[in-house]
RNA sequence: GACCCUAUCGUCCAGCGGUUAGGACACCGCCCUUUCACGGCGGUAACACGGGUUCGAAUCCCGUUAGGGUCGCCA
């Protein structure tokens, strides 16, 4: 009898009455009938009681990659899932391109998505510093271990690691049971954990801090599957029991080549700038390489917290597809409260001097736009001509119906029906308006067209009478006559 | 090159031995409509190939091909 990983990993455990191996693709494992649940605190091995303790490991480099966005929010996942610790660590072992912007890059990019942690730099913690260009003391010791157990030696200067050249089987969440074998020195060289200048190399210091910071489960990209062997070990040589490990697959770029800095889309901050909302970027995040099944895709945070499974994911590498997740903020955008809308789009509106003097005369107008906007960058622009008189026209929109024959008459037939209305709401403006086509014998398109052009200089925007009504009847009626000017 | 992983519409995700192979994005029609959106209806479009196993394979096995990853004194 075997418990499945993939049933540890959802903090359930299914005992699979059939012997033999280990299924190694998901497929395989779920072919498995006769399975028999059982509730989570029985029969479960000691070691995952232990509180989950996931972790992030960025290196500096001043950018923040969806693909690294991806890990953080799958072990963050993990982390809140099961009310374990996310541990955020900074990989600064090449000092020189440390820089405090770079910092701010990562916590930026974090905050942003939601993805709050329990200990880093800036946060402490009890297995601190969290930034290894301060945990040299650290290393030396481990290295120590290393030593008096006769596993290093050195070479140029440098320090290696000597493999045991013994098969090591990798036991992963996402791939199943891999089996290296790391008896050829040609193919799997013994690794360098240390320059002649000192230094430590990534291999290192990634386990010693993985095991210094009591972490359960190492959560990362598929391109460390082949480095696993390796650190496991490296694990075995120091003493210490190897972490779960889940291989999550890689984001790829169009061309099916690995994500580079160069792809657009491929840094959180375009997502930032552009106006995407962190819960779609999230929700479209997630839903590469993992589904919640039901053909649900529209989620948030809460439900993706509460559906996801870090045993369902695939395995097969997922190309960025920047359409769908333009979709899916047009949807959050939509589907989301005023308030949150207002807090998001607020700081895009002020970045663009839009003079709306106060929040409540700017609540209206961010109203009217949330259902249609599908970047927040583009608010301001949306909503600009509704606080100055000096919006500009677009000469497409007014050739196209200001300057139609008969436009301008129209224009102030439908000023002076509207101006005898005391109620100036949207609902009773269309029905004037309406009317006034209809006793003008000519269609309501005739007088719409043309009053969206006076009133916003332009043939795409808001609702028409939500328009009228966020203006009021005055500014509305005077740019009727104002716009008349420009009528044929 | 060696080793590891992967292979369903253009893209993402379903599929767990018997389905008219499903949904979403994108695309194309139509409807709704004051623009743009939203929404509704419909359409185009996929099991890489070859062998097995089986009464039956997109699903299991093997091979081929293709793609990706790793083999750093990068992380």
């Amino acid at each position: 009898m075997k418990t499945s990983v993939r049933s540890w990993a959802s903090g359930r455990a299914s005992l699979v009455p059939c012997s033999g191996r280990w299924p190694s693709r998901p497929a395989a494992r779920a072919r498995c009938n006769f399975r028999i649940r059982i509730e989570f605190r029985t029969g479960i091995p000691f070691s995952l009681r232990m509180s989950v303790r996931t972790r992030f490991a960025p290196s500096p480099t001043g950018f923040l990659h969806v693909g690294g966005a991806r890990t953080a929010l799958f072990n963050w996942l993990y982390a809140r899932q099961n009310d374990g610790k996310f541990i955020l660590r900074i990989e600064d072992t090449d000092a020189a391109r440390n820089t405090e912007e770079a910092y701010k890059v990562i916590y930026d990019g974090l905050n942003w998505l939601g993805l709050d942690w329990d200990e880093g730099p800036d946060k402490g913690g009890p297995f601190g510093p969290y930034q290894q260009s301060e945990r040299n003391a650290i290393y030396e010791k481990y290295l120590a271990v290393l030593e008096a157990g006769g596993h290093v030696y050195e070479d140029n200067g440098a320090i290696r690691f000597r493999s045991q050249r013994k098969p090591v089987l990798v036991e992963d969440i996402v791939c199943g049971k891999i089996e290296f074998d790391m008896s050829n020195p040609a193919t799997h060289p013994d690794m360098t954990i240390r320059r002649p200048d000192g230094s430590w190399i990534f291999h290192f210091v990634n386990v010693v801090d993985d095991i210094e910071m009591q972490l359960t489960h190492v959560i990362r990209g598929e391109d460390h599957l082949s480095n696993t062997p390796k650190h496991i070990e490296l694990y075995q040589a120091l003493g210490a029991t190897p972490p779960k490990f889940a291989h999550i697959p890689l984001i790829l770029n169009h061309e099916g080549k690995k994500l580079s800095k160069r792809d657009g889309g491929s840094s959180i901050t375009y997502f930032l700038d552009l106006g995407y909302t962190p819960e779609a970027v999230a929700n479209y995040l997630c839903l590469l390489g993992w589904s919640p099944g039901e053909n649900r895709e529209f989620l948030k945070t809460p439900e993706i917290l509460s559906l996801f499974d870090l045993g369902q994911i695939n395995r097969r590498n997922s190309i960025f597809d920047l359409d769908k997740c333009f979709w899916l903020n047009g949807q959050h955008l939509q589907h989301m409260s005023l308030e949150r809308f207002e807090e998001l789009a607020l700081p895009f509106v002020d970045k663009a001097g839009v003079s709306y003097g106060t929040i409540d005369a700017l609540r209206p107008a961010l109203a009217i736009v949330k259902p249609k906007v599908k970047h927040l960058s583009d608010v301001p622009d949306w909503i600009g001509f509704l606080f100055t008189e000096e919006y500009p026209f677009d000469p497409e929109a007014v050739a196209k119906s200001l300057a139609k024959p008969g436009a301008g008459d129209r224009l102030q037939a439908l000023g002076s029906a509207l101006s005898a209305l005391s109620d100036w709401t949207h609902a009773v403006i269309e029905l004037k308006l309406k009317e006034t086509a209809a006793t003008m014998g000519v269609k309501a398109g005739e007088l719409v067209h043309p009053a969206r052009v006076a009133v916003s200089g332009r043939s795409v925007g808001p609702g028409l009478y939500e328009m009228f009504e966020v203006l009021g009847k005055a500014r509305t009626l005077a740019r009727f006559d104002k716009a008349r000017a420009l009528a044929a």
